[in-house]
RNA sequence: GGGGCGUUAGCUCAGAGGUAGAGCAUUCGGCUUUUAACCGACUGGUCGUAGGUUCGAUCCCUACACGCCCCA
């Protein structure tokens, strides 16, 4: 894929149309301006039969990439396409000016044209302009992939993204459909009267999420700095500030490893309010979830590949201990807090444990092999061991568990949600822990954020939070199989242009 | 990190140890209501890269690159 064997003799042809355009003129003018998008033309005069467009004599200027040339000796159809769909425009020698339509018929599929002209419809009924004026705006060097099978190589659908959304409509959709779910959560979120803030990516002490962080150096100031992996605890700074409601939809960053479900850069929502506890957050969740899908695909059902969610019902309720003793029939209930029950079980299983893994961690780490991916139905797991849960709230009646949620659908983790840790004291001891994982190799440990105790010691209001991966969100309505399709760029080994 | 699959024309894809194939696109000709327009003719390739085996490799082998999928 390098740059000499890209000058072929296609892009070699188109290149000498170029150059004689660049002798008549300007070969890039700026200086048309549409009155039309070509899905408003449709939405207002499909309805409008042929004889009512004739004897209206609607004018319309439009532009956009030419998608289709029919050439018919001396009348053409082209179909031109904008950001709202595509437009047929019939192009006749003699309905143009001398001379343009020999010129026209050099033309290229993928080159951006301007045409103006009344509105008529076409022996088989398609709403179409014909053309008294056409121009081209610009000329496009590269030939674009067949219009029938669309660009399918997966490579150059991520690599060259522009190409697959001029090509692919399927593709386009999900990225609209993206932006009307941000937008959905984002109007929800205004009229519950959250603040949408932004903090820092640049963080001196990355913290919020268990993860491996990026370093990046400050030159000016000679520091290292890291991108953030979460934007937790400056967004409960914020409460402490007196912000009783706030959230940000932002990019975080974790050094992992990449697959169908990891982007080194993802999107997340974070959400924390006030005198609310996390069962509150899992009520709104829901709410949310239901209105959203009910909005954006007119059912509240949801199908993904090849299975569908019902967004319409309760969502399911399960404590990660009945998690585990639902997937593991002959694991022995009576000894689900045992250090060492659990951990020859999980060897039992497979999974690797660690000297500095308690009960909690053992639980958690059953759970994921054996329950998570199980989890099909839009699911709440709650109650989750507070050794992993290093900024929630201990359960009153029981702090082994912590105030904690995280909500499943098709076998994968949407949201993590949890009633705030508040006590100074106990977070510290938290951090503490954290700093003794991270001293026994543990690398995604947290480290002692001073500065957030001191904001506690000045007081946190009684709060709850939540975050939403959105991409996995998009992905799940939107039936994509890999984050990649439903991020505009996502994270590819770099290409070599030699 | 481990395993599997893939990489052939601009695009979508066949193919076989012995001169490289189709459709669409391009180019040329024809056609004033097409809908993957149609009809005719032509053109288009370092078969991912580098080695090896072989009389001969795009095909077999090895390594590497990139991608996809699965696993950790």
């Amino acid at each position: 894929m390098t740059n000499k064997k890209d000058e072929n003799k296609l892009i070699a042809e188109r290149r000498s149309k170029l150059d004689l355009m660049r002798e008549g003129g300007n070969a890039y003018p700026n200086d048309f301006r549409r009155d039309s998008l070509s899905g408003q033309l449709h939405q207002t005069f499909d309805a409008y039969k042929d004889e009512t467009l004739r004897e209206e004599h609607i004018r319309v200027a439009v532009s956009g990439r030419m998608m289709v040339k029919r050439l018919m000796g001396k009348a053409s159809f082209i179909k031109l396409q904008d950001q709202s769909g595509q437009i047929q425009v019939r192009v006749e020698r003699d309905s143009l000016p001398e001379g343009i339509y020999q010129r026209f018929k050099k033309w290229d599929v993928g080159d951006i044209v301007a045409a103006q002209g009344e509105l008529f419809r076409t022996q088989t009924g398609e709403l179409t302009i014909l053309a008294d004026e056409i121009r081209l705006l610009t000329k496009s060097l590269r030939p674009l992939p067949e219009k029938w099978h669309g660009l399918s190589d997966q490579e150059m659908r991520y690599r060259q993204r522009y190409v697959d959304l001029i090509i692919n409509e399927s593709s386009r959709n999900v990225f609209q459909k993206r932006s009307q779910i941000v937008t959905y959560m984002r109007s929800f979120l205004e009229a519950a009267d959250f603040l949408e803030v932004e903090t820092p990516m640049l963080q001196t002490t990355p913290g919020g999420a268990n993860a491996r962080p990026f370093k990046s150096h400050h030159n000016a100031l000679d520091m290292e700095l890291y991108l953030r992996i979460a934007p937790e605890l400056n967004l409960k700074r914020l409460i402490v500030g007196g912000f009783d409601r706030v959230y940000e939809i932002n990019r975080n960053f974790r050094n992992e490893g990449v697959s169908t479900q990891h982007n080194p850069e993802f999107t997340m929502m974070e959400a924390y309010r006030t005198y609310a506890e996390y069962t509150d957050w899992m009520d709104m969740t829901e709410t949310m979830l239901h209105g959203m899908v009910d909005a954006l695909n007119g059912s509240t059902l949801v199908s993904y590949q090849g299975e569908e969610f019902d967004f319409g019902k309760k969502f399911m309720r399960m404590t990660v201990e009945e998690a585990i003793e639902a997937y593991n029939p002959e694991f022995d209930m009576a000894r689900i807090r045992d250090r060492e029950y659990l951990a020859d079980y999980c060897v039992k299983i497979g999974v690797n444990v660690q000297d500095n893994y308690g009960a909690g961690k053992l639980q958690i780490e059953i759970f994921d092999a054996t329950g998570e991916a199980e989890l099909r139905e839009p699911t709440f797991i709650t109650q989750y061991p507070t050794e992993v849960s290093p900024l929630s709230r201990k359960n009153d009646d029981d702090p082994f568990t912590a105030d904690r949620f995280e909500f499943f659908v098709a076998g994968r983790e949407i949201a993590n949600g949890f009633s705030e840790l508040n006590d100074p004291e106990d977070q510290a001891s938290r951090f503490r822990a954290q700093v003794e994982n991270a001293k026994a190799g543990d690398d995604e440990a947290m480290s002692y954020d001073h500065d957030y105790i001191r904001a506690l010691e000045y007081g946190m209001p009684p709060t709850a939070g939540i975050g939403i991966g959105i991409d996995r969100l998009v992905m799940l309505l939107t039936n994509s199989a890999s984050i990649r399709d439903v991020l505009l760029f996502p994270h590819m080994r770099p290409e070599s242009f030699d």
